[in-house]
RNA sequence: GGCCCCAUCGUCUAGUGGUUAGGACAUCGGCCUCUCACGCCGGUAACACGAGUUCGAAUCUCGUUGGGGUCACCA
């Protein structure tokens, strides 16, 4: 079997949607399984939508994402240039050979013509689909007032077209059904399925995978190579991404820009695997590494039915991928989403290497993690809801008490805070809940956290006993009512 | 409407003629417990419908219904 070469072929007019990345995924999954060769190419032939700030969020995204290719923008390759609009050399010279051989033709007609007999068509409300018939298909001649001209199709109009797709199998389109699409336009800008195969046959792409709302131009592109008497590549036609409720996925329904995850904290690696997942299955596993995934990936295995985006899932694949990072890779990616919400630390600060494993089951995101140590720095911000109920002045004795019992307590480790404390409170027959809450929010202004001990030692003594004295100043202070 | 694709718990899926139809997320109950989580134990929950093939169909065939795609000088 010859060498794999894949593609991923986004147009840069938007963001990379995350059903464009899944594409991308299955293609880069199987190139790098196979030892092939992932190649990334800018489809930019639509002037008025292509942008270059798009192009720029495609490749942040997929150098976010870890989906490194091996021939494309910035780093060439033999097959090159790597965006359409630098191609159209190319596909001019295949357009001629088309013409000369028969296949396609030039067609004068205007857009309003076309449209007129769209519209006559449908007025007369025939059934089926409309299909443009060119006056220009069997003419040779060409008008005298006007030179602009598209290059079209001569599709044939028997038999049927057809293909295995790697995974929705046997697929047969009768040609009837085809149309004089066109390759060209005036200005020398290829359309979709000519500029697609072009492509894919001069840069010797073996197996096309893409959205199967592609299925449609797949008998069209293959009648294409056939023209040119070139071999297809293999297509697989995976199924799209979808809304919770069924529909298309949009912005309403959830992020569809997959940078918009990198802001929220997600992890590269939990996106690939929620994505990967979600349409392929490996037996009863849920969570894969990169690794597992290059290793287990296969297309008999990629399903058949539309998937639909399940954000509590995603999360749930997040938090589990967030557990796998060791602690101070945590801190280290953490750091610029403390950064955001004010707090400066560097990577390596000891309170902040010392909070992570506490606070890293409580989170799911890494800007989980930030708002999670944030109050291990700096003053403690309290939480109106807890200091109205617990910073209160009959709470304030104990706080006091416990800011005493602390001080003689060495070393300052959880372990030996449990054991102290919990035995004065035994003695003293004041039961723990009692306690804690009020000492919870005197330290964390929150009424939820890690335990209490653990705080206390991410703290440490000074701060501790700090905190609990300057809330009992304020739970003394405080009102009843 | 024509053409094409699709159909197992709410969701993602396992299943390739013989299973008590399995797992995961979600959900519900319980345990753990200083709060919140984590973790652990358990429950509810599915083969769209109808024919046919077969000793036997979630699995094969046909039809129905339902969903989706597409019918551009967008990709």
């Amino acid at each position: 079997m010859s060498e794999v070469r894949v593609r991923f072929a986004p147009s840069p007019t938007g963001y990379l949607h995350i059903g464009g990345v899944r594409t991308a995924l299955y293609s880069w999954l199987w190139a790098r399984q196979t030892g092939g060769t992932f190649i990334l190419r800018i489809e930019d032939t639509d002037q008025d939508r292509s942008t270059a700030e798009s192009i720029h969020i495609v490749l942040e995204s997929m150098r976010w994402l870890g989906l490194d290719w091996d021939e494309g923008p910035e780093i060439g390759g033999g097959r090159g240039p790597y965006f359409q609009s630098e191609r159209l050399d190319l596909y001019a010279d295949y357009a001629d050979r088309l013409l000369a051989s028969g296949h396609a033709y030039r067609c004068y007609a205007t857009k309003q013509e076309i449209a007129d007999a769209r519209d006559a068509f449908h007025k007369t409300s025939a059934k089926g689909g409309f299909r443009f018939q060119s006056p220009w298909r069997d003419r040779t001649d060409r008008p005298k007032d006007r030179d602009a001209h598209v290059i079209r199709f001569r599709a044939p109009h028997e038999g049927t077209t057809g293909w295995d797709d790697e995974v929705k199998g046997l697929i047969e389109v009768p040609n009837d059904t085809q149309q004089d699409f066109i390759l060209l336009r005036p200005n020398g800008m290829p359309l979709y399925n000519f500029g697609c195969v072009i492509d894919d046959l001069t840069m010797e792409v073996t197996l096309a995978a893409r959205g199967d709302d592609h299925i449609i131009n797949t008998a069209p592109q293959i009648l294409l190579y056939q023209a040119l008497g070139a071999e297809p590549p293999k297509f697989a036609h995976m199924p799209m991404v979808l809304a919770p409720n069924g529909e298309k996925l949009s912005k309403r329904h959830a992020a569809v820009g997959v940078l918009e995850y990198r802001n929220m904290g997600y992890l590269p690696d939990a996106v690939l695997n929620y994505l990967a997942r979600l349409g392929w299955s490996h037996g009863d596993q849920e969570i894969f590494t990169r690794q597992e995934l290059i290793e287990k990936f296969s297309w008999d295995h990629v399903g058949s039915t539309a998937g639909r985006y399940d954000s509590k899932k995603f999360v749930y694949v997040q938090e589990e991928h967030l557990r796998m990072l060791p602690d101070a890779e945590i801190a280290r990616l953490t750091v610029p989403f403390l950064a955001e919400i004010g707090v400066v630390v560097g990577a390596d600060d000891p309170v902040l290497l010392a909070a992570v494993p506490y606070v890293k089951p409580r989170s799911a995101t890494l800007a989980d993690v930030a708002d999670g140590v944030r109050y291990f720095f700096g003053e403690v911000e309290f939480e109106q809801k807890g200091k109205r109920k617990f910073l209160v002045p009959e709470n304030a004795p104990h706080l006091v008490q416990l800011a005493e019992l602390i001080e003689g307590i060495e070393p300052f480790e959880k372990e030996k805070l449990d054991e102290v404390v919990k035995g004065w409170l035994e003695a003293n027959e004041l039961p723990m809940k009692k306690v804690a809450q009020p000492a919870r929010v005197a330290m964390t202004g929150r009424t939820r956290s890690p335990g209490l001990f653990e705080v206390m030692e991410v703290l440490g003594k000074d701060r501790t006993i700090a905190r609990l004295r300057a809330a009992a100043e304020l739970a003394a202070a405080a009102t009843t009512h």
